[in-house]
DNA sequence: TTGTACGCGTTATCAG
DNA sequence: CTGATAACGCGTACAA
């Protein structure tokens, strides 16, 4: 930047002045500097910025280290969410936390990032009050159980549900089971979409007469196919299944099937908050719910920034509902045998 | 730092001696500096740090922005990389970047990244030669056509595939084809993976005395459906397929059984280049050769900061083999029916 | 409108 | 072993 300035003959704030247009300049001063910079291939260095501005321009996004494996809605979320911040001038930097508040404090008493994202929110989080101690800002991607004071960003999981279970209905089902994924014991335990699809589900069946079947199982293929025959067993005239985890999705599907149930005719099957490519991963093709996971990423960032930048001090929160999209996995209910 | 400083009766240098220990200090000094780090909480600033060091201790991580869906493998290896580089006090940072080589200049240019870790390079790659122009150390997560003075980590796909067909050959097929991802017109032409596989299998089958079948296709299971029908169209006697995109791995199997034909009874399915996770989503259980995702991850960022810290010049080079899971979509060929 | 000079929080280089 | 002190590259009052 001294060079520059040399270079057009001016002062080394001018350029500033210029590069940041923070202050009126004469055209033609302007236009020297302007020449210079391209000529000289000037780029600020973002770090002097920096500190000269107290603000990184960074923001970080924390998720959790081991503890379970991403699912496919995670990862279109993450790259969404360094385009948004990208198109808006800042770099997201990746922070795997491994649940462990301390760590948390460290990374943050760095002053590397300007705010923090949080992403697989548990409805009592740690986390949360820890970045609230510290006074960084942050939104998050879910929310905890009462989120009224905070920035968030999550999926409607009480609307999904009810959609899920109105479009299921309209086809004629009644005896309509849920699958979620089992919590107790890991340290996700009150992760939110589980929590609060299973309570969605049951307060919208009671409201409907109906009875809810919960079954719960292990988060992948495996648990799926257990979680079937588990189905069957405490109701074997079961005619729809709800399943809210993504990775079991498949397995309940062909559990059904190795049991003798035809998908959709004797059963239909329906995942909520998932890809249209995991679905696709399916023979029927699932009907699915599809998480907006991309809207989760750029709305999450864009939260965030305007925090950061902007002067209202309300939160942003947005609850996003999962469009259904029919496939082949769902259908109207057969006509009852007698049995 | 200065509070500390005066809280230790010490200068300012010496603090810093010990945060780094960049210089021996008399033990009671350390010690009375440390009790004053810990009673007012000190974190060293990592901007200020960064702008007098001139090192960031940041490492970006280019992936393609809108380009192509990243497959179930690149997630596991981007938390990998992110956990790998905080393990040696690193962040890394995403930056998206839509094959515009520009955009690269401009972002190392901004000084943020000390040094960048490429993915999804492809045989001739424009952003490798734009790196080495600007002279940023570099580390690739994969390999142009010519790697020779370059860091990379990858996969070997040509032992990969022959490994594969090592085992498929070993259950007694010899009419084996390939199924690969359609590249031309997509500005992903001349990706690796792709080619590296096909070559290699084109290569082990001519030296094996048997003839080549490759069809190529989207990469998503309908174009798998799609590539099964033409397998079988091209060649009815088919036993045994290797697919090397995971995408469409799940679609062959179920076009293959749509057509009539057993999955592994008839033809046996060998997915390579994927994950466990991806395999576990078929019915049958797909064999697999499973992308070492974490490792490749890790030793990307590995082999980058070694390159950043280390005196040593010559380049890390990495060829990691996907082992072989076996699933229940291969079998030993069957006996063949008189047709 | 433009230039001067100080501050941002560390690191690094010298003397002592 | 420890203490001044000069960079680091830029933002920004304040002065001109």
């Amino acid at each position: 930047m001294l060079d520059v300035a040399r270079r057009a003959n001016v002062s080394i704030a001018t350029v500033s002045f210029v590069v940041n247009s923070t202050k009126q300049v004469a055209p033609e001063t302007r236009a020297r500097i302007v020449a210079a910079m391209a000529e000289l291939g000037f780029r600020r260095n973002v770090v002097a910025r920096a500190l000269a501005s107290r603000r990184t321009r960074i923001i970080a996004l924390l998720f959790p280290a081991l503890d379970r494996r991403l699912g496919s809605t995670a990862l279109s979320f993450v790259t969404s969410a360094a385009e948004a911040a990208s198109a808006r001038g800042y770099s997201l930097v990746l922070w795997p936390i491994s649940n462990d508040a301390d760590q948390l404090t460290d990374l943050i008493g760095g002053g590397l990032a300007d705010g923090v994202l949080l992403m697989a929110v548990q409805m009592e989080d740690p986390r949360v009050d820890r970045l609230q101690e510290c006074g960084v800002p942050f939104a998050l991607i879910g929310r905890t159980r009462d989120p009224s004071q905070l920035s968030f960003v999550d999926m409607d999981f009480e609307r999904t549900v009810a959609d899920g279970l109105d479009y299921v209905t309209s086809l004629g089902h009644r005896r309509i089971a849920l699958v979620v994924e089992r919590l107790d014991g890991s340290n996700m335990a009150g992760y939110g979409p589980t929590v609060r699809s299973e309570s969605s589900y049951r307060d919208s069946m009671l409201r409907r007469g109906l009875e809810p079947l919960v079954v719960s199982c292990a988060a992948n293929p495996a648990g799926g196919r257990v979680a079937a025959s588990e189905l069957l067993a405490a109701d074997s005239e079961i005619t729809a299944v709800i399943v809210s985890n993504e990775d079991s999705a498949f397995g309940v599907v062909s559990g059904l099937i190795h049991a003798g149930c035809r998908v959709p005719d004797d059963v239909s099957v329906l995942s909520i908050a998932t890809t249209p490519e995991m679905g696709a991963n399916s023979d029927p093709l699932l009907s699915t719910m599809n998480a907006p996971g991309k809207e989760l990423g750029r709305l999450g960032v864009e939260a965030l920034i305007d925090q950061l930048e902007g002067e209202t001090t309300e939160p942003t929160q947005v609850l996003l509902v999962c469009p259904l999209q029919i496939g082949e996995s769902t259908a109207a209910v057969r006509a009852k045998p007698l049995s």
